[in-house]
DNA sequence: CCTTGAAATGAACACGTGTTCAGATAAAAC
DNA sequence: GTTTTATCTGAACACGTGTTCATTTCAAGG
């Protein structure tokens, strides 16, 4: 019985799922073959059907274990921010960054590839992405409720200022002439105009 | 001698490139096979190379006709504005909205297939690409000279409101609840206050 | 030391890939 | 009516695809 400690497999999973992430991130998911992903890790194309059923339950399981991280990273944040929905759009807004600009690979892919997503995988990682915006759409209406935010629609405020800060991720670059703590400051500038009141 | 007037060759060019546009936008470039364009069309596969040299340079093509398009427009647009800023950033804010509501395809693979360009097609792209975020950054840098904006940096806030504007892409579907002049109306009310002085 | 069984191999399957090109087709040019 | 010529076909080439599976490998359990 292996899986056992330090079984060979415990190992060989995440190998697999880590070179899948960067070959589909760096060449797309449709370019991307099963011996490529082997190669990657030393194995022949065989051995990665005894971790997937298939190569596009691959791509579902990278972006649901991103899209599930991204959620519970910001229940946990939420669940110590107080009331005030200002403080808390600071908050979301800095995670955000912050979050996106560390998994790089993980959001290009969790944007790029949703078409190479079956229908029922797809509608799964629509709701886990509903469910975050959800998240920003609430604090946006109840800083409008408080009257202390004033947003023309807090459904397309939402879209927009996520489109905004995921738009970080497309020009950011480590050592770049902005430290990442300035690119955080400049955007919730940026954001705190827009929802003022 | 053909390729005078109502050739055969004079139409079919636009229909390959039209099928390509459309099936490279709904499973992606690596995804389309050059059979399947040639079946759209009515042709064999063979065909096609009378008008593309090879797969690559059909989508190089594609890109680079609507970047151009986008240019131009821009262009022609600039060159009756006045000297306003505020009122430029406007006419900006609703054209790029109307611009790009209207080639959701185009502006699909310009932005996901970028990786699948050659590295000169790619540069290209890219160069014209720059070019037009110049046309927004300048608009913004001519207003806050003029004391009329204040944003914390012209480069990023040019990122973040052409990635904001570019957004509506993923959710807008004629016929929703909003029109896209009340759409227009919202994004320029968001513009608007996030330039704000 | 022997048994067990998970994991890896490597070949095979059936089919699809971009691209080429000799030959057929048919419409325009004269 | 004949020649010219752009266009299209259909087969071929060399190789890559995701996936399966009988067989081998080899470390852990007893």
């Amino acid at each position: 019985m292996a899986r056992t400690q330090g079984s060979h497999s415990d190992i060989t999973g995440p190998r697999i799922r880590r070179a899948a992430l960067s070959l589909f991130a760096r060449h797309g998911f449709a370019a991307v073959s099963m011996r490529q992903i082997a190669g990657e890790v030393g194995v022949q194309a065989g051995a990665l059907y005894n971790y997937t059923p298939d190569k596009q339950t691959l791509l579902y399981q990278l972006m649901r274990e991103h899209m599930e991280d991204l959620l519970s990273a910001r229940e946990t944040r939420a669940a110590v921010a107080g009331a005030d929905p200002l403080a808390r759009l600071e908050d979301f807004t800095r995670h955000h960054i912050r979050f996106h600009i560390e998994r790089p690979d993980e959001v290009f892919i969790a944007y790029m590839e949703l078409r190479n997503l079956t229908p029922e995988n797809f509608a799964e990682i629509e709701s886990l992405r509903r469910a975050y915006e959800t998240e920003l759409e609430t604090i946006l209406r109840d800083g409008v409720d408080a009257g202390v935010f004033t947003v023309p629609d807090p459904r397309i405020a939402t879209y927009a200022v996520i489109a905004m800060l995921t738009g970080v991720n497309t020009w950011y670059r480590a050592g770049g002439r902005l430290s990442l703590d300035e690119v955080e400051a400049i955007y919730w500038d940026m954001v705190r105009k827009l929802v003022m009141v």
